[in-house]
DNA sequence: GTCTATATGGAGATAGAC
DNA sequence: GTCTATCTCCATATAGAC
């Protein structure tokens, strides 16, 4: 495993900003603050990262390659979908825990899906098929089994539920997250058991209507 | 009705900022640009609008006090649930119509809770609780008879269902917006039959799991 | 309280060295 | 391609005039 020179100086960069995101807050850390900490001038920290945001991005990019085994770890677990999906979501929470404010700035720009930091965009779309990805391999090897016609579907919505979860996991100053966890108790079992009656014949109808919606969205 | 100097001021500071935010847009626009459009010094600008965003938070209120005739207007004109949320979400967009892509900077801002400008935070509470009562108020003249115990629930979830489709709508580049016209189509008639379906005295438990999922939010 | 003139500090751009 | 030195422009802060 080579790294280049390059490839070094850029995790210098993103390391500094790391470090000092943590000890004195984005907003409170400028890109010269990051640059002189990493030993390089201020035009090099903006050669690798087009913005300040996009330190943050590379932040999470770099979580999420080293989320295979953290994730494989969480699936091999449990067969109950329920405990997987927990599983996937709680790696994400430890990951990201010493830099949960950190995240916000991801946020902002991330509600805009025209921006290349969006979770929603187009320059993030490998990211967020790996991690859909995660999903359909939760639900493969599952108690849980999927009517034909939304079984297509249902990976991508439960990565839309996860990335919910997260937002307000981020955006959650109760002590210990609690209100995050509140939710995610009382939600998860609700999304598991919906899935479970999902496939009862007579609710045949209710599940074309759901699929009529989703595929407004596209 | 007098309109003190003071307040002419920072009416004209608005107007000038919404028409150079709709003739160059958001982010070409500065506050001098604003300040001298304005006929003031900068710090004139930044002091009646701690900030540019804050410029649009002023957009927002002011429309919505002027929604309040639209919104009348709209729930006059029938009894029907879903055409009634219809009227009260098509009239909001009738006055953003000119300046969706303004909105943008406030969703960056809004996605924090605790950014002053967020939609959710504590200083947007009375716009909030405003907008919540028109949701209330659609309800109470309706054919929708709601249970009791979720009741006092559902005007703040249909409130947040429409900052969802507005949400949508902002970020929406289709042609004419077309879809969010079509996740409205198959998402409000969803709503509503939920709402009349609720009361079905077999889905009690349902109903008791739903509330406990709401609780966990607060 | 309302506003002007002026200052400051940082984001991001760029020319060009190596 | 990688990086430094330097520049420009703007958001925002502030001292103080009226």
């Amino acid at each position: 495993m080579k790294t280049t020179k390059a490839e070094e100086t850029r995790n210098r960069i993103l390391d500094a900003a790391l470090r000092l995101f943590r000890e004195r807050g984005f907003a409170e850390t400028t890109m010269r603050d990051v640059a002189a900490a990493a030993g390089v001038a201020t035009g090099a920290a903006y050669y690798y990262y087009r913005s300040k945001e996009e330190l943050v991005l590379a932040f999470y990019v770099r979580t999420d390659q080293e989320a295979r085994e953290l994730f494989a770890a969480a699936l091999a677990k449990s067969k109950k979908l329920d405990k997987r999906m927990r599983g996937l979501i709680e790696a994400k929470f430890a990951q990201f825990a010493a830099h949960r404010a950190l995240l916000t700035a991801l946020l902002k720009a991330g509600v805009d899906p025209r921006d290349p930091l969006s979770p929603f965009g187009e320059e993030t779309r490998a990211v967020r098929e790996e991690n859909i990805a995660w999903y359909a391999r939760a639900l493969e090897g599952s108690d849980v089994t999927l009517p034909a016609d939304i079984a297509p579907d249902i990976p991508r919505l439960l990565w839309l539920y996860h990335m919910g979860i997260i937002y307000l996991w981020i955006t959650d100053d109760s002590p210990g997250q609690a209100r995050t966890q509140r939710v995610l108790d009382a939600t998860i079992d609700l999304v598991v058991q919906l899935l479970k009656a999902a496939s009862l014949p007579f609710l045949g109808p209710l599940r074309k209507k759901a699929v009529k919606v989703i595929r407004a969205f596209e």
